[in-house]
DNA sequence: ACTCTGATGTACT
DNA sequence: GTACATCAGAGTA
């Protein structure tokens, strides 16, 4: 789609609010971050490989990858070499498929890796399209919201490149 | 509330 | 060998 050929900046804050649902579990958007190519902190960064290959194909696609060697981060990419993570979502649809998925069923989907495991995406899902029956994602864009600092990073932390929704209960912090 | 640590795959030097 | 877009559990307070 068309919809998401845009640089990351532009993209993150159009994500907030949206509806992702995954084969039947999912609920709306509250807090993304973006990364672009000119960004130290992006592995699009030092060009393309075969991990970040999804990164520089079609917009409106997933990027999903490892991190930490244990769990799995799930992004909306833009334009080539940019992409959006999603780092946490209010949970509205498929609660019980998550909480049996969730070792902590308290903290469903308040940061990156604990929503890709309570919506079971993992490396199979690197590359899918958004659109499908079992892998939506309506936009809804929001009239404000928040930006501050990205997280868990070392390189351009400071880069005002993290976005959430004002006011939600489900951020995996406080901005 | 906070700080520390173990878990562990993949990409990079 | 080292770094990493993280989480859970244990410890201190």
């Amino acid at each position: 789609m068309s919809d998401f050929a845009l640089p990351a900046p532009d993209l993150a804050p159009l994500l907030l609010g949206a509806r992702l649902i995954v084969r039947g579990a999912g609920g709306i958007i509250t807090e993304t971050e973006a990364y672009t190519p000119d960004d130290p902190a992006s592995h699009s960064f030092p060009g393309q490989t075969r991990r970040n290959a999804s990164m520089f194909g079609p917009a409106g696609h997933a990027y999903v990858y490892r991190i930490y060697g244990l769990h799995w981060c799930l992004n909306v990419v833009g334009l080539p070499g940019h992409a959006v993570l999603i780092r946490a979502l209010e949970p509205t649809e498929g609660l019980a498929q998550m909480q049996a998925r969730r070792r902590r069923p308290d903290r469903l989907t308040t940061g990156p890796g604990m929503l890709a495991e309570a919506l079971g995406i993992t490396g199979q899902d690197d590359g899918r399209p958004f659109g499908t029956a079992d892998f939506t994602l309506h936009l809804s864009p929001p009239g404000n919201w928040l930006t501050g600092p990205r997280i868990g990073i070392t390189k351009a932390a400071d880069w005002p490149r993290r976005y959430g929704l004002p006011g939600s209960a489900h951020l995996s912090r406080r901005f």
